[in-house]
DNA sequence: CGGGATATTGATTGATTTCAATGTGAGTGG
DNA sequence: CCACTCACATTGAAATCAATCAATATCCCG
């Protein structure tokens, strides 16, 4: 645990006090930095399972390269993806003792691991850095909550716009998006089928609002129809 | 701020590396104290707002007796309720600086209020404070994305069975539950119709897995029945 | 150049919504 | 004390959106 001393700790750059709903940029960087240095690489394989829902949590990740869905099932096999993570995402970070989902690589995945019981040691010597971890949890809170609407009150192409913008805004490159996820884990995202999904996107290409050059290539034509389609 | 300073540190009862998902008993002993002993107690008519979505959020609220509905609207006024407050818990302590949501009171409600900056002061001075405000969040988002299963995967029968076990382990009048919100607060809570609510109720009812006394006291007969249909 | 997984498209079904009455109950005023 | 009223809840019939069932089609990958 001396490693833990060596990180300087007053180079964080968000507290307790601070902002929260920041314009730009992740405002978790200093538990990122925290992870890139005392955490270890590992790569898992396409469809690769990182933890099972009830696991004992004793690891943190950050996502290097590659992309994560986490979900519950239900005990007849119906699943619900709660979550992408992309590259820069924290995930693992569960407050309890057990994961309450199962996190699994959705393609050959780099991720930076450490051990949550180092993240808490650094949490319980600096109030701020424990504040970034308070940051983190509500702003997958909020998230939820988005998602929450959408699946309680959103149709069938209103989803699927709400997701392609959201793609687009968090891989950044705005217009052009690749879908690292199979038809099914964006159904099982939205609360679809497979082929409503399928349907759904076919029509937005129909209406040009889309173009698909591949199936997980989708170029964002007219993103105010989508907009429009968001709420 | 000085009245900060009264309050005994030491006899926290949750901290950063403590349990989490402890079997019984609220984990935010603390929290709760704080705000018992620095908040000033209001009351709030039924439909009254507490706060809307994006406003500051400059105060934290512990519901002592009522009951608080958190949603968010849509556009055309399509309504999504994100969680029913019940005596005990804690509310409106977002890490941004403007609520993600709106609250408001389902029925006659008292709630204890207190500085959103008394609470976070408290946390930069106390890292297990601090990590009861992460804590809290977590248990949160647990349950947002348990709804998220509920709201993307689950048939109208095993919401408002879910929902039904829900009230009736929160209110620990373990058979016997009331409902203080109505028929279009359950459905909009479920992603339903209020017809669909209404129809479901009615025949679990007429299966005799539950009865109804009056329209907002439900009697669960059989709760084996229920659990089954739970997932 | 297969071949298996993934995705699209079509036809049909079905659960839930929508539209439309009717019922019920708590509070009010005659 | 009872009729009235208004909000809330239930029930029924019809419409609809998405799911299911069923073929293809396409894309990687070896």
């Amino acid at each position: 645990m001396d490693a833990v001393r060596q990180i300087n700790i007053d180079k964080r750059s968000a507290t307790l006090q601070g902002v929260g709903g920041a314009a730009g940029g992740r405002p978790y960087d200093f538990l990122t930095d925290v992870l890139r240095m005392l955490g270890t690489t590992l790569t898992y394989r396409r469809n690769e399972e990182v933890f099972g829902e009830g696991e004992p949590s004793d690891y943190v990740y950050l996502v290097v390269t590659g992309s994560i869905r986490t979900y519950k099932l239900l005990a007849d096999g119906r699943r619900q993806i709660a979550a992408f993570c992309l590259p820069g995402d924290i995930f693992g970070l569960d407050a309890g003792e057990t994961h309450a989902f199962t996190a699994e690589a959705v393609e050959r995945s780099r991720l930076v691991v450490t051990k949550r019981s180092t993240v808490l040691a650094l949490a319980r010597r600096d109030g701020a850095f424990a504040g970034e971890l308070w940051q983190i949890a509500a702003a997958e809170l909020e998230r939820a909550q988005a998602q929450l609407l959408l699946l309680g009150r959103k149709n069938a192409q209103e989803r699927v716009a709400t997701f392609l913008l959201e793609m687009a805004e968090r891989t950044a490159s705005s217009d052009m998006i690749r879908l690292p996820m199979s038809r099914q884990d964006i159904a099982d995202y939205l609360g679809l089928t497979i082929e409503t999904v399928s349907r759904t996107i076919s029509h937005l290409e129909h209406d040009a609002t889309i173009a698909l050059p591949k199936s997980r290539q989708i170029e964002l034509r007219d993103k105010r129809a989508l907009a429009q389609l968001n709420a």
